[in-house]
DNA sequence: TTGACACTACGAATACCTTCGTAGTAAGGT
DNA sequence: ACCTTACTACGAAGGTATTCGTAGTGTCAA
């Protein structure tokens, strides 16, 4: 049994969201992204991604000098993990309180609101 | 103005949850309510309720030899804060995908969908 | 008053995260 | 061939989180 996925930091998800949101990336191409909403080391990129690399937390390819980096998951159950996990930390399994608190402080649109209730029929449909 | 809230580590979430569900407790209480899910030091967790003192994370009675603790913050306020912090690290704002990922892979009751349907009327009253 | 016991304070070890500098190497142009 | 430039590897510093041992102190009963 392959150990299971560990939960990225910090700045491992904003590596990780560069990646789903691009595709597979150099890192002059990650650090750019990243340069946009913070200054930050190109080699503090690197290193990053040399690390994810060695807990599997993205894969490279090394056929090209600059090496591109691609997400070792996808972002679903990424996302999914760290949903589940605040689930239980926080929220004890409840997902109605999950979401009450993740809206309670948020001006939410009519738009969103319809979206999460098409999203729980939907839910509800396929869960049978 | 006051520094903004410190989100918690995940050991000292574990101790808040201790405090919201007992109310002010001493470190034995909370050592003790911590025991039974994992084996942890006394002096363990004096000393993380010692350094969460200083963050202000909890506060102390010392009136009593046996120190008294007692969260900080409201549970509600945290807990939105937590719900609001990966809503925006995870989910980009968008709470429809963070329900959507912390809905799959567990399997909800009917009546978690239907308080969440609830909750959202609820909310949606509210929000005018 | 002394011994046993529970409590606080605090230092220290360990681990991990984040950051970046330096060194070395490959590639391409002149 | 050589210079410049872009890249990788890696060590190391500084920070935070977590854990616990030890020392010191207050309390109470015998």
């Amino acid at each position: 049994m392959t150990t299971s996925p560990q939960k990225p930091t910090a700045s491992e998800l904003e590596i990780l969201r560069v990646l789903w949101a691009r595709g597979p990336s150099t890192v002059r191409e990650i650090h750019d992204a990243l340069s946009e909403k913070k200054s930050l080391g190109y080699t503090t990129v690197l290193k990053l991604l040399q690390i994810m690399t060695t807990k599997g937390t993205v894969r490279r390819n090394e056929t090209q000098r600059a090496h591109v980096y691609e997400a070792g998951l996808p972002a679903e159950q990424t996302k999914r993990q760290l949903a589940g996990d605040m689930l239980q930390r926080v929220f004890e399994g409840s997902a109605s309180q999950l979401m009450m608190h993740a809206l309670a402080g948020r001006k939410s649109s009519r738009e969103e609101i319809e979206e999460l209730r098409r999203l729980l029929d939907e839910y509800e449909r396929n869960r049978r």
